[in-house]
RNA sequence: GGGCCGGUAGCUCAGCUGGAAGAGCGCCGCCCUCGCACGGCGGAGGCCCCGGGUUCAAAUCCCGGCCGGUCCA
């Protein structure tokens, strides 16, 4: 079955039949709607109608929040349950940045039948971020935001309990438009559509409103194999309102950003410039809008001839106005989704999620930067603060991250800016115009967007071309693939033979989860394959988790092995030992750990738990676990922040962490439902991965912290014994790792410092705890010597420049052989370019003898070296000793693995410039 | 994760087809001035990021590392 073959008994409902809905074919786009009036001969979106939606009467002008209100108590009231919704950075999804829609939330544990829904049916409205359409924000007047919130009642249906499927969710759809919002059933469209996203497919309905889409109803039934679709047992009732949608529509302004931003858009006029446009023009925008496809430029001029046209302001004004008014238009929804991404915990940064948020900001200061504006992003990222504190409490929590992290970037970003101009003036300096390739380059390189550019050369006298898909110019130039997240340790490295073998066995039992402190423990063979050995039971934890696997021993048939590595597939745990195995399946096997080194790896893994709590009470709650590792010899943690720990923030954590063992607090493990675990512990459990698990294994850390983990724990902080960060780096933007040790290696580490002391008392000679002063005396007689010896090569210069006046002259050339020591390589060239600067026609050599070797410089003044050249010369000379040597123009050296005395060297020039 | 660019005086940078470390600003002193600013003269200040290599010779070329920037995913 095709797409195009969709049946289309799937779009023929009872519902429709009762309520007399007609099944029609759209004139102009042929796609099949249900009506009830017989005027339609379109389906009521656009582009196939203009906006007409102000025509329609409704209950009354909703805001945003009262329009999420209005939905989703009306679901409420059908018997939804209503979910909270999630923050828009999706932290249980390894595969995806952001939320985008409201299914996402489920996605993919409960759609994959895993985990049951949080409530069945359920209700929400899911703030959603899309950043695929960025550059069309603000021209289309609101048909594409980069935020909104996703309306949504969900109803999964399982082979053994349907809840409701189509008919029940285009009546609810029906009633919540005609009774909630008292919208005419005869203005209300369905389109027949067809869904697919995610692998999965299936029909729906797009429903439509003078002009305006306000929801998609898809019915998920399908899961796509191959190209072709098969029926899935679990069948998802997705749907998506529009809640900006919805105000827009209700308050009939003539923009959706007039709707959504009401008591905003006065103040950020204001604080841009940018003031009010005549009424007519924002008219006639509201009738063109709907036909304007922003990414072809014939459309776009198009609509601005549209409503020229249609307000009677010249083109050129309608121009200028429209495109000044998408400006404002855009830093009003790119300062909202700033500050969403932020507060939800969104560090910026050049990778990842964190990336995504820089674009956005930056987006929104290059908007600033070509209205002219001076305001700060600060400035308005707080309005916004203020504005949706009620509707999203994250932003009055986070207050002061968000406003500090846009501080940083609005500054780097002056910095580009600044930049910018410098290197535009230097091309342009260079040659008269910047090119495409000089563009791409600036922008690659330096991130100079090149609008800025065009906008610097203008100001400059200079016209520069940006192509319209410069954008996807510069894509085209970056293919890689690349994976997505990464956590800790690589994935297992077995063997591809041993992991298919392996797979074959059941689950290990875990003894190392029951019992974390068992050190011996006997179990009974289940398979031995080379070097490779599955048990029915286990002490020995694998690699995974962010923590090492362990060693220790196992003696089977009374020969004992090494356990040199642990790794795990599927459920089945595998010792790999440091030599091959003679085993049967039955046979008894004696384990043995390497308890000193796991005890390490305990009680650093367990630091390492206390440890990102503290972080994000002492930096804030922004900060998040990018990576972990926990081995003998230390912690590693990679924690997302925007700025470099000071000094003072790091003794802060080391001081909250070493108080969190002091208090002697209790740690267990317990197995919790997903679903639970999510709703009262919250997604900063999922620090070190989302587990693919109905119930997950939690780890608590008693008033402290409480994460998912497969590591194994100390049973009370009080074990940790103590904390101490060895060091702290930023490893990329937006993340910095901390490096730590726990327990007896505190001891190690001080150790480790002291000898490190002593080595430098001793080689300093100076008795302990003077050695800082001997440093400074030290740094002090070094440059004392430093400018003795700068004195005393001044004099030997004098000297030797005495010496030149009383020189030989061989072959029309004055010559001067002198000595110096090699180690003051630098000072011989010196004393060489004194010398032949002061006498014209001087040529000078200084010799330099080393062990077994000796080196030569030759120089000559001008007059000289217009007769000859000192490269030949020192070419010459090298090949008649048997050395190496070269030069050019008036310098030149060699050297000779033999010792030359002076006098030696100065008869060999002297034959050599005879010869000349 | 991948690509590209960069690291030289306190700051901003030039020099980078190997062959004698520079400019502007800032700083210090002097002149001019009632004083300040401007102007004039003079001066201090450099492991040319680190480590290898190539070479007679490396700030410059090659390799590795560290640090920063930036784009893409």
């Amino acid at each position: 079955m095709s797409k195009l073959s969709a049946d289309p008994g799937e779009y023929r409902l009872e519902f429709f039949r009762e309520m007399g809905f007609e099944r029609r074919v759209g004139r102009r786009c042929k796609e099949a709607f249900w009506t009830l009036n017989p005027e339609f001969q379109e389906p009521q979106d656009t582009p196939c109608v203009d906006y007409w939606f102000d025509q329609i009467p409704a209950v009354k002008p909703l805001t945003v929040s009262e329009a999420r209100e209005a939905f989703l108590s009306f679901f409420e009231r059908l018997g939804h349950e209503r979910v909270r919704p999630r923050p828009v950075v999706a932290r249980w999804r390894e595969d995806l940045y952001l939320t985008i829609a409201s299914i996402v939330v489920f996605q993919p544990h409960v759609t994959s039948g895993l985990v049951p829904p949080p409530a069945n049916p359920l209700v929400i409205s899911q703030p959603s971020i899309r950043l695929e359409d960025i550059d069309n924000v603000g021209l289309t007047i609101g048909r594409h935001l980069t935020t909104f919130e996703m309306a949504a009642h969900h109803a999964f249906n399982y082979p053994d309990k349907e809840i409701y499927w189509k008919e029940e969710t285009v009546r609810y759809a029906f009633e919540f438009f005609t009774k909630s919002l008292g919208i005419p059933p005869e203005a209300i469209v369905f389109k027949e559509s067809w869904w697919e996203g995610g692998g999965n497919a299936g029909p729906s309905f797009e429903v439509a409103v003078g002009g305006l889409e306000l929801a998609t109803l898809v019915f998920m039934k399908y899961r796509v194999v191959d190209g072709s679709y098969e029926e899935i047992p679990l069948r998802i009732v997705d749907t998506g309102y529009g809640v900006e949608r919805i105000s827009w529509f209700s308050m009939k302004t003539p923009t959706a950003f007039h709707a959504i931003y009401h008591g905003l858009i006065g103040d950020f006029r204001k604080l841009l410039g940018v003031g009010e446009p005549p009424g007519e023009v924002l008219g006639a925008a509201f009738k063109a809008a709907g036909n304007l496809d922003p990414e072809d430029p014939r459309s776009v001029s198009e609509y601005f001839r549209k409503v020229s046209r249609l307000s009677g302001v010249s083109l050129e004004e309608a121009r200028s106005i429209l495109e000044r008014e998408a400006r404002l238009y855009s830093v009003l929804d790119h300062t909202k989704t700033i500050a969403l991404m932020l507060a939800d915990g969104i560090v910026p940064s050049n990778s990842g999620e964190g990336y995504l948020a820089r674009l956005v900001i930056r987006r929104a200061l290059r908007q600033l930067a070509l209205l002219g504006s001076e305001a700060s992003l600060v400035d308005l990222v707080e309005r916004q603060l203020r504005f949706w504190g009620g509707d999203f409490p994250q932003m009055r929590e986070s207050r002061d991250y968000v406003l500090d992290a846009v501080s940083i970037e609005e500054e780097k970003f002056r910095e580009v800016l600044r930049k910018a101009r410098k290197v535009v003036s230097r091309e342009l300096a260079r040659r008269r115009g910047v090119s495409l390739d000089d563009l791409v380059r600036m922008y690659d390189t330096m991130g100079i967007p090149p609008e800025i550019v065009a906008e610097i050369a203008g100001g400059m006298g200079v016209r520069v071309e940006v192509p319209h898909n410069f954008y996807s110019i510069v894509a085209s130039r970056h293919r890689s693939p690349g994976r997505i997240k990464g956590y800790g340790f690589e994935e297992t490295t077995l063997p591809e033979d041993v992991s298919g073998w392996a797979r074959k066995f059941g689950e290990t039992r875990r003894v190392f989860h029951e019992d974390p402190y068992a050190r011996f423990w006997r179990a009974k063979v289940l398979g031995a394959r080379g070097r490779y050995l599955i048990l029915d039971s286990t002490i020995f934890y694998p690699t995974g988790g962010g923590q090492i696997h362990d060693t220790g021993f196992v003696r089977v048939r009374g020969v004992e092995y090494r356990v040199v590595g642990v790794e795990k597939v599927g459920g089945a745990i595998v010792h790999i030992l440091d030599r091959d195995v003679s085993a049967e399946p039955g046979d008894d096997v004696e384990l043995e750990l390497d308890w000193e080194r796991r005890y390490a790896i305990m009680r650093h893994h367990t630091a390492t738990h206390i440890l990102i709590s503290a972080a994000r009470r002492v930096l804030g709650s922004h900060a998040w676990q990018a990576g972990a590792e926990k081995t003998e010899e230390k912690g590693r943690l990679d924690i997302t922040h925007h700025k470099p720990l000071s000094q003072e923030e790091i003794e802060r954590l080391e001081s909250v962490v070493n108080r969190v063992i002091r208090d002697r607090r209790r740690v267990w493990e317990e197995m919790v439902d997903k679903n639970v675990a999510e709703e009262k512990y919250g997604f900063t459990i999922y620090q070190g991965g989302v587990p693919m698990e109905r119930k997950l294994r939690l780890v608590f850390v008693e008033g402290w912290d409480v994460e998912a983990c497969f590591g194994t724990h100390v049973r009370n902080t009080g074990e940790i014994g103590g904390f101490k960060i060895i060091s702290h780096s930023r490893i990329q933007d937006g993340v910095v790792r901390l490096e730590f040790v726990a327990g007896d290696r505190i001891a190690d580490y001080a150790r480790e410092l002291e000898w490190r002391l002593m080595e430098i008392a001793e080689v300093l000679k100076a008795p302990r705890g003077q050695e800082v002063a001997r440093v400074k005396k030290l740094v002090e007689s070094y440059e004392e010597a430093r400018e003795a010896t700068r004195r005393y090569r001044e004099a030997w210069i004098s000297s030797l420049e005495a010496e030149a006046s009383r020189v030989v002259e061989v072959a029309g050339a004055r010559l001067v052989v002198a000595e110096a020591i090699e180690s003051d390589r630098k000072s011989a060239q010196e004393v060489l370019r004194r010398l032949t600067e002061k006498h014209g026609n001087l040529v000078a050599a200084l010799v330099m003898r080393g062990e077994g070797h000796t080196v030569i410089e030759i120089a000559a003044g001008k007059e000289a070296a217009s007769k000859l050249d000192v490269g030949d010369l020192a070419r010459k000379l090298a090949s008649s000793i048997g050395g190496k040597g070269g030069g050019r123009g008036s310098y030149g050296s060699v050297r000779v693995e033999a010792a030359l005395s002076r006098e030696e060297v100065e008869s060999l020039i002297r034959r050599a410039l005879s010869q000349e």
